[in-house]
DNA sequence: AGACATTAATATGTATGACAAATGAAAATT
DNA sequence: AATTTTCATTTGTCATACATATTAATGTCT
């Protein structure tokens, strides 16, 4: 194993990089332990804090894990559902919050993705992700209820029918797509009168899948996707309208300075 | 900016999550300079090293980038799509080699998302990404093609396909389930006969698509689907009786070791 | 005055050496 | 035999130094 001094890319991305291309490769197994850190700056011939930062580059990427002690070191982890979803929710919130894609653009990814769980959740959805589904539209239903909360509980009955269609690839793929909607989602106002109809299409949802009706939530989802892009599109012109009033009305008295 | 010195976690980690944090909250916007390694060592009160281990992390997410001189120093990274893509591929393959994810399970998954691009490929696709899926259906017919080079070309086609949906989110998520597939389809033996099956599906859906037929797209989709899992199944089987006949022999002369 | 070379300052990249702390295995003791 | 002690190994952290890239300021020459 060597590395290219004349490279443009740091030691350590090299490194990395060639460590990456083992472990992708099946080169090294899972679990499998990693020379030492000495060993490795022998190896590649540099220091112990390049090899070190290499390491910490790979653990980022939750491809290696390190124990401390006699018997420790790096070894391959096996790399779990669970931590790729959070990668994968932080990477898509932070792709749509810097990429200024539009509501309507996220929105309609997010609904055909989810369309596509639909004929699977109707079939499979269990028991336990239908009471889920329930207990969440329940609780939409309450008066008290924040915005941020009622998007929160948004994004857990989506997931609870993302997961109905019982494939995990299929879950984990797309929980980067429903949990990133939630920044722009909690964006929205919702008035009484629109809380009380995804609510009602909510439940629809819900008797559609409990019914095994896969043309119903199909189409339930559609009704959902559009009302939610009519609210979104509302919200945009609303305020819209405020800042166009706003900007005449220092026109017309431009000695008033912002007293936010 | 304070780090926890009981906390069972790296400094270095926690560091990187306490940076990461303040990009996700857009506390620190795009484009904009972090501390000086040096400075980001006071306020953590920590080594230099140890913060660049942070931010060699920071740096694998491509949540940060780096420039050396005088005006340099660590920036917010904008985060592409393209960037973004490379890491969706290598989690997504790691996650199907390490879990023993099944290829149905892959299949279905791959499938279901890539039916809920064909509608809006139907209504929106450019003569471009048609002609790509043409060209990649020609070079299928080549009869010298290796295995994997047909299996290449397949991704890129259905590729083609997704971002045929006009929609960057939806391409962005699909591109690991699609390229995240290619390791187990190479390992798929394609015969002259599956490939001429494959071949005119894929015309029927370019012919679909060309049409603007929702409809026939996604009949095609499942042919192509239900046909997929059929040549795997047939490959598992295959392999199965091979090596239960192996077995066999072997039972029946012991003696003979591995000449592999 | 303007163009060009020099120098200085600042930042990251890398190396060296050291010590702390965790951990398991071997050795010593009870 | 069981327990404690010791010890070697390995990661985690620190301090310091130097190399290198890059920009800005400075100086020099025409």
């Amino acid at each position: 194993m060597k590395i290219d001094p004349d490279s443009t890319a740091d030691f350590s991305a090299q490194i990395a990089k060639a460590i990456r291309d083992a472990i992708v490769s099946g080169d090294l197994l899972v679990d499998q332990r990693l020379p030492s850190e000495a060993e490795l700056a022998d190896q590649f011939d540099v220091s112990r804090p390049t090899v070190r930062e290499a390491l910490k580059r790979l653990a980022a990427q939750s491809l290696i894990r390190t124990q401390r002690g006699a018997t420790g070191g790096a070894f391959v982890n096996r790399l779990r559902f669970e931590e790729a979803y959070d990668q994968q929710v932080t990477t898509s919130t932070l792709l749509l919050s810097m990429n200024s894609v539009s509501f309507d653009v996220a929105c309609e990814a997010r609904y055909a993705l989810e369309r596509a769980c639909a004929p699977l959740a109707a079939q499979r959805r269990t028991p336990d992700q239908l009471a889920t589904m329930r207990a969440e539209i329940h609780r939409q239903s309450q008066p008290g209820l924040t915005d941020e909360a009622f998007c929160a509980s948004d994004v857990t009955l989506h997931r609870a029918l993302v997961d109905g269609a019982g494939n995990k690839v299929l879950s984990y793929q797309l929980a980067g797509a429903v949990e990133a909607m939630q920044p722009l989602m909690n964006m929205i106002t919702f008035t009484a009168r629109s809380r009380e109809v995804i609510v009602a299409l909510h439940t629809d949802l819900a008797d559609a899948l409990e019914a095994g009706d896969a043309a119903r939530t199909d189409e339930t989802l559609l009704k959902l996707e559009s009302y939610t892009r009519e609210l979104a599109h509302s919200v945009v012109t609303a305020r819209a309208a405020k800042a166009k009033h706003q900007q005449e009305a220092k026109k017309a008295k431009p000695k008033e300075r912002k007293t936010v």
